[in-house]
DNA sequence: TCACCAAATTAGGTTAGCCAAAAATGTTTA
DNA sequence: TAAACATTTTTGGCTAACCTAATTTGGTGA
């Protein structure tokens, strides 16, 4: 319950958390282990963390949610990952794969105000000059094809 | 002399060297723990390692130095950050100082595709739609100012 | 030159995060 | 329903990175 500061690695267990509850309904160690690339044991660890925090509700061999106050910070996390995996796609032009891990890093840095400007800047490109956004898009495919 | 990994902060430590190098001429352990807002002990144990990785010369009380391997590597991560931060500040219009703080951190993480890609956008929007790219900023720029 | 001060280093200790192996619990199936 | 299997948890131990306090070294001014 305590206001202790969070992790960014916290902060990504949170996002898994997130995205297991609403993908599969239930959140279980192993898939959490799975995702984060690491083995159980070491899920157990950060469950009571942040059960300490009163960022999870845990207790041994019982089901596993978020509190509200961990579901917030997963969400806000969970959407700057949504916008900037968007930007490097459709405004840069970047693989899919490759958007995905830059923004998987970059969403626990970014400043609010930063992903607030990507977002207003996407969207004012799209609308003032969607022909030359296209071209440039058009022109790093082809080369990003002829490359392979 | 191994080849082992680089972890991120042994990257920041690296890039700091870098440009103590570069404006003053000489690095201190006292400077570098300034930089990066650790003590001094943390300095010596981060220089005694980056020394078994052969990325410094390091032996104490001696001049510390920069190998050909450290510089390159430091050199790679500081030019990431000047072209993150002339991106945010240049094209997205965010306050000088909140660019630096994100650059710092995303010039870590950034794939070598996507840094090349940012360079490649701002240069084509620039020479494509300078007066669109202008009327974002100074729209931008009047907002911030409102606010404070 | 030597005593003093600043800088660097060592010693010893903390925390976050990870793991393998072993133990405990939960679930399923014969 | 009890054995077998799967999952979770505990135990004990590791590394990276940090710190404070104490010590050592280097340079400087009287």
């Amino acid at each position: 319950m305590s206001t202790l500061e969070i992790t960014k690695r916290e902060e990504e267990y949170l996002e898994t958390m997130y995205m297991l509850h609403r993908n599969k309904g239930i959140i279980r160690v192993k898939d959490i282990a799975k995702l984060m690339k690491v083995k159980p044991p070491s899920v157990v660890d950060a469950l009571k963390k942040l059960n300490e925090k009163g960022l999870v509700h845990y207790e041994k061999y019982d089901r596993i949610l978020l509190t509200e106050k961990g579901r917030k910070i997963a969400e806000a996390t969970y959407s700057k990952h949504v916008l900037l995996t968007e930007f490097f796609v459709e405004i840069l032009g970047i693989p899919p794969e490759i958007a995905e891990q830059d923004a998987c890093q970059f969403e626990h840095y970014v400043h609010e105000i930063t992903a607030e400007r990507i977002k207003e800047f996407a969207k004012f490109i799209q609308e003032q000059c969607p022909y030359v956004l296209k071209q440039f898009l058009k022109e790093k495919l082809t080369e990003d094809k002829r490359k392979r």
